[in-house]
DNA sequence: GTCTATAATAGGATAGAC
DNA sequence: GTCTATCCTATTATAGAC
């Protein structure tokens, strides 16, 4: 098995479990390697663990969710095919986030630069997108964190009640709201469509 | 100590490390009670105590938080008091949520029926006051869920960024999109200043 | 109710053979 | 690299004295 199968199951395990709620031996299992080869590949431990999953979340936004992102189409074509990504890598709201386990853990200072960068490549990803569709940096800024903030809360909401819907109807309201009001970029429909009713709703 | 008290130090101790983060040994220390006491009030240990912590929460929302909801002023004045008085108990975005802890912790399913019945009246108290404002039953919903939604997903990324500015900000943005558009319920500014801009950035 | 002591288990981590 | 065995500490939980 190669480490970036070992890292996916440990994706898993700790979307799961949380970071603090997956043992050295849940993890063991999960992956099928005994504990002395899970600290060969992670000489630190659960915190390296955690660490290198950051940094295959890293890539995978990178090259996965940026390329969705600065793809063909019309800005509003890409937010929704990026909607679709997210949703499908949350299988529409019946698994949890690791960024957002970490971010809960009691270890997180730990890894703090990583979930950091995390984070911010996240929200960047999509502010670049706003701007491209012709808001302001300040707005796009404000406009993609409060994108993540809703991903995030959604899982939450959706993990607490043990039902997905929550998330999907989440994903629906971004698909409407984050280019709500462009100033540019995607005209191919009126914009201001059903939007008393469809803002938050 | 009375019981209220240990539970409040229970509180704040799982919204600090989280609820599989908090050792008995932890909690023994932060309550000042050995561990034998704590067993003593809460006999199923660790789930007993998250069940009478959510019990607590419960009764927060249902006296504290449905009494600023339905109080005196307009709409939108109970709106800003009520988001005043969750910035608060937030520390302004330093202290994360039990209940998104609880959310999101191994046992959850354990206290699944406290842990509905927390998010549906937190959500249920919203969206009475958004159907109070002239909202259809279905707009409240999603409005209140949406609600809910982006104060547990704010309290992940200032957790995980060690930044307290983002829960700022989503508070901030609650205040202006809640009862944006609202059909009635508050008229003392007009409805569509400055909409635009401020919707979501 | 609270304390000390203790049992029993699970957790993280390492050693050394292969 | 992987396995078995092992160490030590932390963890949950209980017993029994006061």
């Amino acid at each position: 098995m190669s480490k970036d199968e070992v890292i996916a199951i440990l994706v898993d395990t700790f979307r799961r479990d949380g970071y603090d709620g997956a043992s050295i031996a849940t993890l063991s299992k999960a992956t099928g390697l005994g504990k002395s080869s899970l600290y060969h590949y992670f000489p630190g431990g659960k915190v390296d663990m955690a660490t290198q999953v950051l940094a295959a979340v890293q890539d995978w936004i990178e090259r996965r969710m940026v390329a969705t992102l600065t793809g063909g189409g019309t800005p509003r074509a890409r937010l929704a095919r990026t909607l679709d990504l997210i949703s499908e890598f949350y299988d529409h709201g019946s698994k949890a986030c690791v960024v957002g386990h970490l971010c809960a853990s009691v270890d997180r200072r730990q890894f703090q630069r990583p979930l950091d960068r995390v984070l911010r490549t996240w929200m960047g990803a999509i502010g670049a997108l706003l701007m491209e569709a012709g808001f302001s940096e300040r707005v796009a800024r404000e406009r993609a964190e409060d994108a993540v903030i809703r991903i995030q809360g959604a899982l939450v909401v959706s993990g607490g009640l043990a039902d997905p819907t929550p998330f999907q109807r989440a994903i629906k309201r971004l698909g409407a709201d984050v280019l709500a009001d462009a100033p540019a970029g995607d005209r191919t429909r009126p914009l201001r469509s059903r939007r008393s009713t469809r803002r938050l709703a």
